[in-house]
DNA sequence: AAAAATTATAGACTATAGTCCGTAGACTCT
DNA sequence: AGAGTCTACGGACTATAGTCTATAATTTTT
């Protein structure tokens, strides 16, 4: 990767990209992980990052294992 | 598991593992990933929580991947 | 083009991550 | 007993995670 890029964007793209995957508004996905959707709007450009819960029940309401969504960032690191 | 324990209890017990493995002390620890020993000393001790970047740089002081860090306490939950 | 759905963004707010000082307790070693 | 090391824990603080309401901008759909 060319560009250097912060931890929390990374996770940013990474969110997204799910997201997109299963079909889902950046609402549906906030209903889903009781999130606020315009935090999760945040977390997806990047000027928030997630605690250590949000990360779990982000990925839970994704279907996809938390460990699995952190290894994604760090191949895009 | 028998008993119900909170996410953030579960990684504060797989943290103090991987420290306790590395024989450093919590300010050594702390001084490596450039954060605060009673922060490090909270976190093993499941009064507090990191945030994405805490549990990269954590991780990268502790040698381990965040993903394999996050897998840990998958297991154990 | 207009309507509808989705997303970006702002501001003000509450909860908590993370810092920085200190002290008390437990443990080890002379 | 006392010195040294480590951890728990307190309080007061700053930074930011996360909420809530509302509106503008963008994309999608018809």
């Amino acid at each position: 990767m060319a560009d250097q890029q912060s931890i929390q964007q990374v996770f940013g793209i990474v969110l997204r990209s799910l997201r997109e995957r299963k079909g889902w508004s950046q609402e549906e996905l906030a209903f889903e992980c009781e999130l606020d959707r315009t935090f999760i709007s945040m977390l997806e450009r990047g000027v928030r990052q997630p605690t250590l819960t949000s990360i779990f029940v982000i990925s839970e309401a994704l279907g996809v294992k938390p460990s699995r969504l952190l290894g994604k960032v760090e191949r895009l690191l």
